[in-house]
DNA sequence: GAATGCATGAAACAAATGTTTAAATCAAGT
DNA sequence: ACTTGATTTAAACATTTGTTTCATGCATTC
């Protein structure tokens, strides 16, 4: 009774439009992508749309979801494992990073879609819609951020937490910008290995924010900590 | 001749479209806007885009290149300034990367448009913008990212070309999503000082860069350097 | 096999989009 | 005073937008 019962055959078409709007909207953006253009992809009527997902809106939350939440269920589970191995001492910080940014290739290997899309995808849900998530996605990301940085205070103890909560917004910044182009910013590497694989692209940033986290500050005047509000 | 003869007078419609039209781009995204929502705040009839402009794509142009061309203009001067400084030896990365940042600050100070608006504008025209900017523009904006290439290249001669090219564009991610979402990244500053300047918060994206920018690398297979395509 | 109920389809909906037209307005030049 | 030519206006343009309606299809259940 759940559903599909009295079904043509599983939520075909259903799925065949969540596919293609994220084709999409990772190409082209959320707002700039028609209902007819999705259901005409995914060889499907207009109507389908809204009766399958109620509204436009609706579809977006939806298809945000699908593919965060397994991002975010990742992300959890590599810090248990990170806080398991290192249950004598604290988490370094690359672990830490690690554990923030690889579910993003992990996610995309296991779905087995197109990795410029999926990476595009990915950068638009943060760039487009990071204050507009749906009130599931926002608790589980609030959690995941607030574990993080607690995390990250445990290891960069020098570091502020109010300095620390901007800096972690930065990584946000670096990481949302390089999935948005990652596809142009390939064509920085015209080397012998020719094409880095996004393994390559995750240390670079694990690197860099790793180098960025731990700067020292040029004293200013500090300010008492808070907690972010971005949740990516 | 050039223009303005015959004007009722100066450019006074196409100024306050001008101006209209940056207040809600910066607020809404320039997808979003409509002529209609410009022309009505601007208190001009909605053909008088068109006639002005002629078409909303060169009135977004015109509006980007307007705001652009001057923080441009003054990281070009700013790093001419730091060479001169720094004659003998390398100019240090926090200059470069202050020469490269500050503008923003400099030319909303001197515009004299509310903070808020101007970093949304400008972190939209970074990300909304990035590829599409016109040829004026990118012929510019390469020659600046060219320039703090090299000279980020000299002051940091053990980072490999391509990795330090990575690593400036994980800069303007920095950039771009902290003036993009400097509002609400406010909200994290709840101490003392109540509201931190856009001094403190240039202070702490040149730190975390800087740290980035030196960090060192976790040793992953090398390619030959190349160029960003990206311009801001 | 008729009835039930979910899924699909074609068509129409009002509203909003960017753009164009042609008449009106206005300041300046002669 | 009349012409000139740039500017502004209201109205209409054809498309496209998200959404709704209602008839139809089809599998399952009684």
């Amino acid at each position: 009774m759940s559903q599909g019962t009295q079904n043509k055959g599983g939520d075909e078409t259903k799925n065949r439009i969540l596919l293609a709007a994220q084709r999409l909207f990772a190409e082209r953006g959320f707002e700039a992508v028609s209902l007819r253009m999705i259901t005409t992809e995914a060889l499907a009527n207009v109507a389908a749309v809204n009766y399958h997902f109620g509204s436009k809106e609706e579809l977006i939350d939806e298809v945000v979801v699908q593919h965060m939440m397994p991002v975010m269920r990742e992300r959890m589970r590599l810090l248990d494992e990170a806080e398991q191995k290192f249950q004598i001492g604290v988490v370094p910080v690359e672990v830490i990073l690690d554990a923030f940014m690889r579910p993003f290739l992990t996610v995309m290997q296991e779905s087995g879609e197109s990795r410029e899309l999926f990476c595009k995808f990915m950068g638009r849900c943060m760039s487009e819609r990071g204050d507009k998530l749906p009130p599931k996605a926002i608790r589980v990301a609030q959690r995941v951020v607030k574990r993080i940085t607690g995390m990250l205070s445990d290891a960069l103890p020098d570091v502020e937490l109010e300095v620390l909560s901007w800096r972690l917004h930065f990584c946000f910044g670096v990481m949302s910008h390089t999935l948005m182009h990652e596809d142009t910013l390939k064509t920085v590497s015209k080397g012998v290995s020719g094409d880095p694989d996004f393994e390559t692209t995750l240390q670079r940033m694990i690197d860099y924010c790793k180098g960025g986290l731990k700067a020292g500050s040029s004293a200013l005047t500090p300010n008492s900590g808070g907690q972010s509000e971005f949740l990516f």
